[in-house]
DNA sequence: CGGAAGATCCACT
DNA sequence: GTGGATCTTCCGA
């Protein structure tokens, strides 16, 4: 891939409404400079958008605030990288201007440099790989691409994560639908906050 | 201070 | 499709 076109999205893309980001970050490049000097690179396939206060499925329903979701509220551009289940880590980009709380979950990426690594990561060496199993799915594209809870409240316009402009998927090949594993969110539940590339194999769930 | 639930993943049937 | 793993965080008592 051609190194000349990795340039992070400025700060302002960011400062927007939760959806609106959601919607602009597929087909965009999530780049991780590893610690051993490996750069992976996942193209962004889905993503789901957290409103904040008002959203009874987000951290920060009710404008709930703790030790643990404070970098929610942090201005756009920022990580929100949260611990979850015991075992698996998720990432956020943090939207709109300071202390909404609003934010975009990267659900699912497709491999575009460094999958070899990636797989290594994911425990998947030498297996059979079907779409989705390297980062289809945000716990596993935390895991592929070595995402802790360092990074949380880290810039994602700047240093080892970041994000690059790519080139964006045209707003009539993304499907919407309700976000995953947030029944217990009443009416939010239903919302269609949901985006993904329209017929990619490498999201979460296939169904949309 | 105890308990319950969680923006998940995997193995198994 | 179902259930278990695994542990941090938060809220209620």
């Amino acid at each position: 891939m051609k190194t000349e076109r990795l340039t992070p999205l400025p700060v302002a893309f960011y400062r927007r409404p939760a959806e609106e980001v959601a919607r602009g970050l597929l087909g965009r490049w999530l780049v991780r400079q590893a610690d051993d000097g490996r750069r992976l690179v996942l193209r962004i396939v889905e993503a789901e958008a957290y409103l904040g206060a008002p959203d009874a499925a987000s951290h920060a329903a009710g404008g709930r605030r703790t030790a643990r979701n404070e970098s929610l509220y942090r201005p756009g551009g920022y990580a929100y990288v949260y611990f979850i289940y015991g075992m698996h880590f998720c990432l956020n980009a943090v939207s709109g201007r300071r202390g909404v709380g609003s934010a975009v979950l990267l659900r699912a990426g497709e491999p575009v440099e460094g999958e070899a690594s990636m797989r290594e990561r994911r425990g998947l060496d030498g297996r059979r790989v079907r779409p989705g199993d390297v980062a289809g799915g945000p716990g596993k594209l935390c895991q592929a691409l070595a995402i802790g809870g360092a990074f949380d409240g880290a810039p994602l316009y700047r240093g080892p994560l970041l994000i690059a402009s790519g080139e964006p998927v045209a707003p009539d090949e993304v499907a919407a639908g309700p976000r995953i594993g947030v029944a217990y969110a009443g009416e939010a539940a239903a919302w269609p906050l949901r985006f993904a590339e329209r017929g990619n194999r490498h999201v979460s769930r296939p169904r949309l």
